[in-house]
DNA sequence: AACGTAATTCCGCAATGCGGAATTGCTTAA
DNA sequence: TTAAGCAATTCCGCATTGCGGAATTACGTT
């Protein structure tokens, strides 16, 4: 009667399949996206179409699903965005830290964005964004890359050498075959960081984009390391203002943030 | 074997008590809070132990909650983040709205807010807020009252008669004794509305914070309207200056969100 | 009116999720 | 070191609940 697609939980008795079928309907809207049929639903869960009517119908009852009255279709509902900022509010540093971030943002006309990590990924929890327009226009639950950005580069290289073995396996799975250049990368930009106190990544996750990521220092007991990133466009900062005046002034603004 | 508080739902069978259950777990998380026990969360809940357990193991499994290596308490997991994150990407008007409104707090040194009904509340889809200090600091999600607020007076204003019909038993509720009064000023508003193109709220909501309500022109078809909010404190902005430079200047950025 | 398709509802079935009891794990006090 | 207290987890018998395929309904198009 299960359909999970992990066999390990068809046998977890704990585990409770109608719930994971549920937020699994939620997780089938994509950012971006508007309302959605229960066809496609259907299609993107791998459920059954009355399952997915059952599911629909419980969650829009609840506020987590509204239903188009023209067309039937689905959107994620208000109580969903409540969640959303529940856990937002629940981290207690971007209460000291967003109003920092937005001086540090105007002051040196940068992009400026606090990330925590989870898995291989960063998951931004605040960003300012500056005037000038960048490509990517990241927005607080955005995820990106551990290994190719500034911010990511930065929790990687204060991991513990535990927590790094840990997650070599899921790196490895994520990047195959360039695991090992992506790999000799990532050292390359611990060695960076342990010597000046900063990383890099010019040009390397966003074309013309250069950033720098910095750590917060002492981060609080329990809880996964967050940092910052400070990014713009090339065609306004080059490595050189890059290295001499925004990655000086962002390992200050940490500091501003845990002092 | 049912806890569901409603019994009509105990009666629905197309609830899905197992999923309405689970998410009155991540529900049971208040703003600005960080990590809950298993016994807090069964207290909110209002479910046995075993049963709150067996919803934490699941949703923890999933990346909804994530649970304290040292302590064994729980706080809402990344994956809600992205939820909160993929609600507010599905709406359009807010990557239209969101640099205009930041111009605007910048240009008039006020905080602007985007907000959309949802019964008798509003809830905030972007803030941007002034360098000025207030007292509530509202963020995306949070709920504000449609009676007592400019941004939900001038909702309420553009509402058809038959949606105010059928939304004056949700308020009756809410206010009990006080409906009269409350009605009273709803309907004096709608009339300012009507005769000035936007609504107030001075220091109603909030003590010594001034506010002025629009709604945007023209919603998209099917989705229910969407108004702008925009309050600073009473210092620095009297009855005149709200009326003769922020409400006129508002109804402008509606005009240019909206053209 | 007929047809096609999406969506909902029905219904028989048994797996799943329930909750109280039992057990485990941890902290604190003696 | 031992005992007590309490939170949290796991067990387990039970039957409700949720499942999914079939049937039905709803709607748009021809």
């Amino acid at each position: 009667m299960s359909s999970n697609p992990d066999t390990d939980e068809e046998k977890d008795r704990l585990f409770v399949g109608a719930l994971a079928r549920g937020l699994r309907v939620l997780a089938a809207f994509q950012p971006g996206e508007g309302a959605l049929s229960n066809q496609v639903l259907a299609q993107r869960t791998d459920l059954p179409k009355s399952t997915v009517s059952r599911l629909t119908y419980t969650l829009t009852k609840l506020g987590y699903l509204s239903q188009d009255h023209d067309t039937g279709y689905y959107r994620l509902g208000l109580a969903v965005l409540a969640l959303g900022s529940t856990v937002l509010g629940s981290y207690d540093i971007r209460r000291v830290a967003s109003p920092l971030m937005r001086e540090f943002a105007l002051d040196n006309t940068i992009s400026v964005s606090l990330g925590m990590r989870d898995g291989t990924d960063i998951v931004y929890l605040e960003t300012c964004r500056s005037q000038a327009r960048v490509s990517v226009q990241l927005t607080v639950g955005s995820r990106v890359p551990l290994a190719s950005t500034a911010i990511g580069r930065a929790c990687y290289a204060i991991l513990s050498p535990a927590e790094r073995a840990a997650l070599a396996p899921e790196l490895a799975q994520r990047y195959g075959g360039d695991w090992p250049a992506v790999a000799a990368r990532l050292q390359a930009s611990c060695e960076h960081y342990a010597q000046f106190g900063y990383s890099e990544s010019f040009g390397e996750f966003e074309r013309d984009v250069m950033a720098v990521g910095v750590a917060l220092p002492s981060p609080v007991p329990g809880m996964p390391v967050v940092c910052l990133n400070a990014s713009g466009p090339a065609f306004a900062f080059n490595a050189e203002a890059m290295r001499k005046q925004i990655a000086p002034a962002l390992m200050q603004l940490a500091r501003r943030i845990v002092p």
